[in-house]
DNA sequence: TCTTGACTCTCCTGTTAGGGGAGGTTGTAG
DNA sequence: CTACAACCTCCCCTAACAGGAGAGTCAAGA
């Protein structure tokens, strides 16, 4: 008979823990003194906590080591729970190769002196809804877009405080086809600049007078997006151009995180004209759908 | 303003994570109603929960985040912070492969019908320790070796019994040289079988009757050692196959797990020849110093 | 105006595998 | 006889929330 001491000496294993596989059932002492209550250990009990800690060692739950000693497994649902085992493992691996991918990205980024803040990019789900959909392109410049749009949206305000339109307060606008620097005006034209204003009612379609005749539609659920916020000091000067830097770098991270990047994307207004007059205060979130590259 | 359950849809964070962050401190509400204690965000409160998101992706912990966003790091300081953090992971992934090799190893063995309990492999340090040493070989045989041993083995028990020496209990036979199978009774001439008696005085030297002057030794410690409990059943028929398979298998798991094995083994006899007449209740423990050979 | 269902609040417990320590008892060596 | 090491039983702590109890709050329909 061994004290507890002297077992934890022979196996490596602390007194504590001990006292913990006591608790736990796992490994009782063989016999325990009535009066002091002091743990008697045989060395016949060596073999078990061996095999524990070997169990231990590859991962597995105290749960699950001791279904495997006492409850007699075959074979058969031992190799099952090893290669569940296995593929849990593989998947934490796969994880961790996803960190340092961020890591190492963030990185390279500091190198390049790009500001840090402006890469905090995320991955989301996008919820499915209805919209009225106007397209403010093609349009021989992005500038001339955006006068066209700021038009649009002058006519949409008096709309809403006609109340023809009730609206839940989310505008979108879509870049569709593949938005990357460089970014040339030739290229402008054959782009479309969608504008989308989330709606309440089943509206099918709807007439403004100056615009003509504009149609609902459900943008669909996006299973995966990365997304990123930009910061009010991004939005200062509210040009083109820096949406299309986000888009950029949206689109390479995305590529190097193992995501493939669709050929569209979003800039969803969490606070943008129709709440504030001020550019400064707006808070605009860039989405870039991708499917996951794995 | 947006209560707790918009803000969670649009950052897709838990109303449950948005509470904890709270009492962290890590993201406060822009405003709580004093009466009903509902929490009010802010949309400007969207890219802070943006950056946390992304922080913890790369697997830092919210303490780490905290200072990040609140302590204005310097470059510097985020780039040690993400070195340190690359390290960790890394790190992480070898302890991963560590566990896949070991279930690997184990799964092979089930395919090769090999018992289960056998390979509970453990890796230990082994402390160092004053021994009798005397060498039962070179002999023609094995067997011939154990049969000297035995010898020993009496007049041992006849001088522990007089109290010529005092001895800690700690029996250990090592087996020097490379003990591996296939092993033909032609190599047993080269090799050296060294039984040690663990030893509580500071006694330099004993003669005993029929063996002679036996040295006292300091057997050192060893940082890194493979082993592995000798069930009773595989000690009924005491003979060295028995041993000498279950080196073998050290030696596989060893190489099999990156590790070098060096070119000895040793048996612990937790219950031994000394304790008990019959080899059914022997407890050994085989030892398989190794280098680490990462 | 009342009610119902959806939201929200605080507080408590549970998760893993033990570590750390307080406060008290036991065993052993000098 | 007296240290001092070893042992005991509580009890609290970890990280990042999830789940649930019990109670209060809000908006819309009857």
């Amino acid at each position: 008979m061994l004290k507890i001491g002297e077992f934890s000496r022979l196996s490596q294993v602390t007194v504590k823990t001990l006292h913990h596989y006591d608790e736990l059932g796992l490994l009782k002492p063989a016999h325990i003194d009535p009066i002091t209550n002091y743990r008697f250990y045989d060395v016949e009990q060596l073999p078990r906590i061996h095999r524990i800690m070997a169990l231990k060692e590859m991962g597995l739950s105290l749960e699950q080591i001791g279904l495997m000693l006492d409850q007699e497994l075959s074979t058969e649902q031992i190799r099952g729970m090893l290669h569940f085992k296995q593929a849990e493992i593989h998947q934490e691996m796969r994880e961790a190769q996803r960190q340092l991918a961020m890591i190492e990205f963030r990185l390279r980024m500091i190198e390049a002196e790009i500001n840090f803040p402006e890469l905090d990019v995320v991955i989301k789900k996008l919820e499915a809804m209805r919209f009225l959909s106007f397209f403010a392109a093609p349009h021989a410049t992005m500038e001339k877009a955006l006068t066209y749009r700021s038009m649009v949206v002058t006519t949409l305000q008096q709309a809403i405080a006609d109340g023809v339109i009730q609206h839940t307060g989310v505008v979108i606008d879509i870049f569709h086809g593949e938005t990357i620097l460089p970014f040339t005006s030739s290229e402008v034209k054959d782009r479309q600049h969608e504008v989308l204003l989330g709606v309440k009612n089943a509206q099918e379609a709807i007439k403004l007078k100056g615009i003509g005749q504009l149609t609902i539609r459900e943008e669909p659920a996006v299973e995966t997006a990365a997304t990123l916020m930009l910061e009010t000091s991004d939005l200062m000067d509210v040009n083109l151009a820096g949406y299309v830097e986000k888009a950029t770098l949206l689109r390479r991270w995305a590529i190097a995180h193992g995501y493939k990047p669709h050929d569209l994307v979003r800039f969803l207004s969490h606070r943008g004209i129709l709440d504030s007059p001020n550019p400064a205060e707006y808070v605009i979130e860039a989405q870039l759908p991708v499917d996951a590259g794995n």
